[in-house]
DNA sequence: TTAGGGTTAGGG
DNA sequence: CCCTAACCCTAA
């Protein structure tokens, strides 16, 4: 506000007082328009009577020979010509208010939120991350504090982002996102879900819509459903697996060899041939709760050793199967633990 | 340090 | 000569 007599209007103009056009030998020194905007500017900002600290302050620029006292009387003066003072002074503070205001958002970190308002360690710095690699010491003590941790964590945070491969950061963060897309989608059980005319979820239907969009549910997608469903994770889990299986031995039947020759195995034993023939047989959940019941036993355990034992190119990704859902595609749900040795021993 | 009464320069 | 903005003085 302070230097800018642009703003003004006529009658502001008119109200204020006229310039100094007289020769500067005079003794007395007249305010400037500049100078009034200034002490106006300065009353808005610490107030009327606060002449010491309006002088102080470098924001508001008078000539040298002002004193407090001077600006006091210069006041004086303009409230007795009764100028417009109340409607420039608001606007002066309104100007004061958003400056601030501006000046605070574009200091401002800016912090990634939970849905319960927490401040997210990760997503917080990953994203000062894509707009700069070095944040400087004052930027990292914002980010700190706002995160409500050390300075050095987010010092190292970001050294050890930056020595991080670009592909592989950018990689596992494609992963991240798409992870958190699914946990987030709201939607994306309850589109699949299928109800009858009297709306009672249709456990087979659910389970097939579901099975089209994603073959390999991860856990926390077959909690869901399991939650909708009224049923336990591991049945679902089973279930999945089991159609896998049919799937798996479909297609081998139909192009003879396994899909992407990472599948398991097609197993001879059982026969279903057309996709028509097994609802029937598997609508009903509960000899399926009964197989997930079998195989539940030593499953996780094996999991997690398969996952530690596998040292092959592929590791990487077993784990990824062993630790995102753990129907990691076996051949047969009564498969036995000698058997998926064997195969992870191959 | 400020409020407010008082004084004075200088323009009209 | 009047008026008023700038400047001065002093009590609180």
């Amino acid at each position: 506000f302070g230097s800018s007599a642009d703003s003004l209007s006529d009658k502001q103009r008119r109200d204020l007082v006229v310039a100094p056009s007289q020769s500067s030998s005079s003794s007395r020194s007249m305010w400037s328009t500049e100078e009034e905007l200034a002490l106006i500017a300065g009353v808005a900002r610490f107030g009327e009577g606060e002449w010491k600290q309006i002088a102080k302050c470098e924001e508001f620029v008078f000539e040298p020979c002002r004193s407090k006292q001077d600006l006091k009387d210069k006041w004086r003066n303009l409230l007795k010509r009764g100028a417009v003072l109340d409607e420039m002074v608001a606007a002066a503070k309104k100007r004061d208010f958003e400056r601030a205001h501006e000046r605070e958002e574009a200091e401002a970190v800016f912090v990634v939120h939970d849905e319960a308002g927490e401040a997210l360690y990760k997503e917080t710095l990953k994203r000062y991350f894509q707009n700069e690699r070095f944040p400087r010491p004052e930027e990292r003590e914002k980010l700190a504090k706002a995160l409500n941790v050390g300075e050095k964590s987010v010092r190292y945070w970001f050294q050890n982002r930056r020595a991080k491969g670009e592909e592989a950061a950018a990689k596992e963060d494609e992963l991240a996102a798409k992870k958190k897309a699914r946990a987030n989608d709201p939607d994306c059980g309850i589109e699949c879900i299928v109800r009858n005319a009297a709306g009672e979820v249709q456990y087979y239907q659910t389970l097939c819509a579901y099975y089209e969009r994603d073959a390999f549910a991860k856990v926390d997608e077959r909690k869901m459903l399991a939650n909708v469903l009224g049923v336990d994770e591991s049945t679902v889990r089973f279930w999945f697996a089991n159609r896998r299986q049919r799937e798996g031995k479909q297609k081998a039947a139909h192009d003879g060899k396994c899909e992407a020759g990472k599948r398991p195995l097609p197993h001879p034993s059982e026969g279903c041939s057309e996709g028509a023939s097994w609802p029937a047989e598997l609508d009903s959940n509960l000899p399926e709760t009964e197989i997930a019941a079998v195989g539940e036993q030593s499953r996780g355990v094996q999991l997690h050793k398969r996952a530690r034992v596998s040292t092959s190119a592929s590791a990487q990704m077993q784990q990824e199967e062993a630790a995102g859902g753990a129907a990691a595609a076996p051949p047969k749900v009564m498969e036995t633990e000698e058997v998926m040795a064997a195969r992870v021993a191959r």
